[in-house]
DNA sequence: TGCCAGGCCCTCTTTAGGGCCTT
């Protein structure tokens, strides 16, 4: 059996990495993975750990993450943590805020270990954009703070991030539903949502509603 | 502190350039 026919379409992982720097191909390492698992909008299950680069991280990194070469020297290797990550994900679709980051790293610490995952990325920063266009920016903290989401205040750690980045996924969730009465919001429209202009953003909704309707009808008949 | 890279978006564009966002 395919892994793709296994997957939940009710069920997403939200992740975040924290890693040494901006690029896997500049000889970056991921530092931090941290996760959610969200069934049928419900937080299901948590996966956080730090992981052991093998490298030094520089003081920025210190200083905007809070993990210290310190901490990770007792860590576990990327090379554990990913794999048991990899069995966390497994079947599952995947959401992360701007998604081309954490995929990059992902699929190089992944790589490395020979493990893969047959999920679909979603990007939470461009479905913002286009949801919330009178944010004053998309980046996740000014996000949680003008949709209200609750968190701890701790910024920069994978597992809050990931946390804070699902409770805003659910909430540009709820907010489509109220705005354009979805019955329901497949993981794939929410793809689709990324990659339309942001000015026809609603447009985009509304017809996607109306079909949803005429699917609905049909099932009926 | 701000740069590094990569992908994406927007517009005074499309044979381009600047900005956003992630660590």
């Amino acid at each position: 059996m395919q892994q793709a026919a296994c997957r939940n379409a009710d069920t997403v992982i939200v992740l975040d990495f924290e890693t040494t720097g901006m690029s896997p191909d500049q000889g970056d390492r991921a530092i931090e993975i941290g996760a959610v698992k969200l069934e049928a909008g419900q937080l299901a299950d948590r996966f956080q750990g730090l992981m052991n680069p093998g490298l030094r991280v520089s003081a920025f990194i210190e200083g905007l993450t809070g993990i210290s070469n310190e901490m990770l020297v007792g860590a576990p290797a990327c090379e554990e943590v990913m794999n048991e990550f990899a069995d966390f994900i497994a079947g599952h679709d995947l959401v992360a805020h701007n998604a081309s980051f954490d995929r990059r790293f992902l699929d190089a610490e992944l790589a490395r270990i020979g493990r893969g995952y047959s999920g679909e990325f979603a990007c939470s920063m461009l479905a913002a954009r286009r949801v919330y266009r009178d944010a004053p920016d998309h980046k996740l903290g000014t996000l949680v703070a003008y949709k209200g989401i609750p968190h701890d205040g701790t910024f920069h750690r994978a597992l809050a991030d990931a946390e804070m980045t699902a409770g805003l996924w659910l909430g540009m969730l709820g907010d489509i539903t109220a705005r354009h009465e979805f019955a329901n919001i497949p993981f794939s429209l929410m793809q689709e949502l990324a990659r339309v202009p942001a000015a026809a953003a609603a447009g985009f909704l509304g017809r996607a509603r109306r079909r949803n309707q005429v699917k609905q009808k049909c099932r009926v008949c």
